[in-house]
RNA sequence: GGCUAUGUAGCUCAGCCGGUUAGAGCGUGGCACUCAUAAUGCCAAGGUCGGUGGUUCGAGCCCACCCAUAGCCA
């Protein structure tokens, strides 16, 4: 293969939110970066893989309050907490930072007055809702109502999650506060904007990589995406990059009492965290001075290299922040504009969103104290992860299984298979020399192996993965047809069966050798039984020969099922009750939550509620106006309750086995919950849960209410 | 609701610029082998390519509409 002149890469990946620990979902993306990384270094580049906590913003603030520590307290037990899971699964960065450094701030106030000095800063007032009680400005989720368009009660100041409209959260009928549920009221602010709209022509040029030598920047569905934000009527809106105190950020400079947004700092926190290690004992060793950074990042500087390169690897949901603001803040700021961004999807576990109910949300550690090693779930996205910023599923048999072949019976069982015969009749050595069909069968494998390189480099992993498991299957199939077990019956086929051995075991150590960026700690293994330490490609280039043998140990085991069984019984157990939704991936949704579930506040007993949970459920009588089958539902009874003052409600019932004759139920008082958010079904959506007895199917009886008891009277 | 994507064997996915009988891995069934972590090899079954309509000599691929799923709507 043609080696290109190796370049200067800096990598980053999303930034985890510094409210929790990190589960499965966020290792999608973070496997995804560090196995380029890896594939970059073997293909000869360098790389600087820097990433950091994403610690600012509302969320956390009021997180450390309820923890009863200060932000910073609370931040850094969650760093902690992220770098051991790091290090466990392998993802190994150059540097490791927090967005709350002093470089972090100096480099966003350094940005913020290049964006000032530009003119691309306005200030403006605009109107919010304000906690008087708490004294503070309530972002979106932080705010309650009805919603304005359907009249469904309970829900978020930015979206109604019955009917899907977006709206502003002055626009919520009876809003009120989620932390002090007192009544919010409209106070103007003076608000600072960020104008992306006045770098629209730089974005449009740096979408169609006319900023990168026609090298993509994203892939076609991302394009699509931010070209549909690019286009939008009116142009790219003003972006409010200011919050007001009281808020855990940095302080606008000449601005008292206004901090920058959590979203502006963050993605800065990507070159804090490299300047960092500039400045750092580990950059030196890489050749690396505080001289690097400017020379890397600042387009004016003298040593600044137009063919380094920056990629940025994120999940789907905040392409925005990276499409958009980030290019445009980098130019605005005279700074270098990203190369490439790799859009990962969302993680579902099972074909499911993760549940906490259903035991798959779950978290890294979970994962490693279950005994499951880090490679198999690396090995596992990476059959799945291609370019594309599409979906990816944890189908759990799939994974047992396809670990258990792959890893196992296709690729480790060459060594395992091969390896007693070079100790038991070669002395633990390799064949010196392999003659020119068997080096004919090692040049076709390593020239269509060669061909990874590029599918690494594309993202694409999974077409990697395919093709390794190709070779595999070859490599099992020459060994069955030359069948090394009859020739070592044979003292005259010595010869022969060290050089079947040799070639099989050479098979291997190529598998192993593109292998190594998706399985560090296996590859590992597998150098020491070759007694080799290489560390590119390249090295597959020739077979090895001659070389000594380490004896041969399980270089990793076949999945206990036994192990994913109490993975998932491990997150079931540590499910919160009173913990409401966590974001599947990413950060965006994280920062924008309240933080209900804060790890570090102590449960005193989860088995136990305190009254003001039983309060949280709002139970009713209602009146059975109509009970019938659901067409296309064998499970199903739909129900429509008079509800009293709260109107009618249309619930669907899982109870069909246990009532088979729905129109008996008219007419009768049943028990509902009814400020269970409202699902929606692909019969119509079900607004609330009625309550039975019974272990299920047909062995579920109805609640009542005695006589006297009116619909919409509630259930205490 | 609007927009953007996705929808191919039981499961996870390939399928280049529309061109014969739609491919792979896993799983399943049968046979073989016994060196290997019940691993491996060979053979087989299994798909109206989400649906409907259209363009075309010809469509999994292009167009329209519909359905489902996911995300975004700052």
């Amino acid at each position: 293969m043609s080696a290109p002149a190796p370049k200067q890469i800096l990598v980053t990946h999303a930034l985890p939110y510094a409210n929790g620990p990190l589960h499965i979902g966020h290792l999608l993306g973070y496997i995804q970066t560090d196995v380029w990384v890896r594939a970059r270094r073997m293909a000869g580049d360098t790389v600087h893989f820097v990433a950091a906590d994403d610690v600012h913003g509302t969320p956390i603030m009021l997180a450390a309050e309820k923890a009863g520590q200060t932000p910073e307290e609370f931040i850094g037990q969650v760093y902690d907490s992220h770098v051991r899971d790091f290090a466990d699964f392998g993802i190994a960065h150059d540097y490791y930072y927090t967005t709350h450094s002093p470089e972090n701030r100096e480099l966003a106030e350094l940005i913020y007055a290049r964006l000032r000095a530009g003119g691309h800063i306005a200030v403006r007032s605009i109107r919010q809702l304000y906690d008087p009680v708490r004294e503070m400005f309530l972002p979106d989720r932080y705010v309650k109502g009805i919603c304005p368009n359907c009249g469904t009660p309970d829900q978020y100041g930015d979206n109604c999650e019955n009917c899907g409209a977006t709206y502003a959260p002055t626009d919520l009928k009876e809003p009120r506060s989620v932390l002090s549920g007192a009544t919010p009221e409209l106070r103007d602010s003076e608000h600072y904007f960020f104008q992306v709209g006045d770098f629209t022509a730089l974005l449009q040029d740096w979408l169609a990589g006319k900023l990168t030598h026609g090298e993509a920047v994203v892939h076609p569905s991302v394009a699509a995406k931010l070209k549909e934000w690019l286009d939008a009527e009116g142009g790219v809106r003003d972006w409010d990059i200011s919050r007001d105190a009281p808020y855990f950020g940095f302080p606008i400079p000449d601005a008292p009492g206004k901090f920058f947004y959590v979203w502006l700092d963050a993605p800065i926190g990507y070159l804090a965290s490299f300047k960092k290690y500039c400045a750092s004992d580990a950059g030196a060793k890489n050749g690396l001075t505080p001289a690097s950074f400017d020379a890397f990042l600042q387009t004016g500087d003298a040593g600044f290299d137009p063919n380094a390169e920056m990629h940025h690897f994120l999940g789907k949901d905040i392409v925005n922040f990276h499409g958009l603001f980030w290019p445009a803040m980098l130019k605005g700021a005279a700074l270098r504009t990203p190369t490439a961004l790799h859009v990962n999807g969302y993680l579902t576990v099972n074909g499911e969103k993760m549940s906490k109910s259903r035991g798959t949300f779950v978290m890294a550690r979970t994962y490693l104290d279950a005994g499951l090693e880090p490679d198999w779930l690396r090995y596992y996205f990476a059959t799945m992860l291609t370019a594309a910023p599409v979906d990816l599923d944890l189908d759990l048999k799939a994974f047992e299984d396809r670990v258990n072949s792959h890893l196992v019976g296709k690729w480790v069982n060459i060594a395992s298979r091969c390896a007693g015969f070079v100790h038991k009749f070669f002395g633990g050595r390799l064949a010196a020399a392999m003659p020119e069909r068997e080096r004919a069968l090692y040049d076709s494998a390593a020239a269509k192996l060669a061909g990874c390189a590029g599918l690494y480099d594309a993202c694409d992993y999974a077409g990697a993965m395919r093709r390794i498991v190709e070779v595999a299957d070859e490599a099992n199939a020459y060994v069955a047809e030359k069948a090394p077990w009859q020739l070592a019956k044979d003292e005259r086929r010595r010869e022969e069966l060290h050089l079947v051995c040799t070639l099989a075991l050479n098979y291997f150590r190529l598998l192993s050798i593109w292998l190594s960026p998706v399985v560090p700690d296996i590859a590992r293994r597998a150098r020491a039984l070759l007694r080799e330490d290489w560390t590119r490609f390249a090295a597959a280039d020739a077979p090895a020969l001659g070389i000594p043998l380490d004896e041969f140990t399980a270089l990793t085991t076949r999945i206990d099922a036994k192990k994913i069984d109490a993975m998932i019984e491990a997150s079931k157990e540590s499910l919160q009750p009173a913990a409401a939704s966590v974001p599947a991936t990413g950060t965006a949704d994280a920062k924008k939550a309240p933080a209900s579930s804060n790890p570090q506040s102590p449960i005193p007993n989860p088995g136990l509620i305190s009254i003001d949970d039983f309060a949280k459920l709002d139970l009713r009588v209602g009146k059975v106006l109509a009970c019938e089958f659901v067409e296309g539902s064998d499970k199903l009874l739909r129900f429509e309750l008079d509800a009293g003052d709260l109107g009618t409600r249309q619930i669907f019932s899982g109870i069909r086995a246990a009532y088979g004759e729905p129109s008996k139920l008219v007419g009768r008082n049943v028990v509902f919950i009814a400020n269970l958010a409202p699902r929606k079904m692909r019969f119509g959506t079900s607004e609330g849960m009625i309550l039975s007895a019974g272990s299920g199917g047909s062995d579920l009886f109805l609640l009542d209410a005695d006589a006297g008891a009116v619909p919409g009277a509630a259930v205490k």
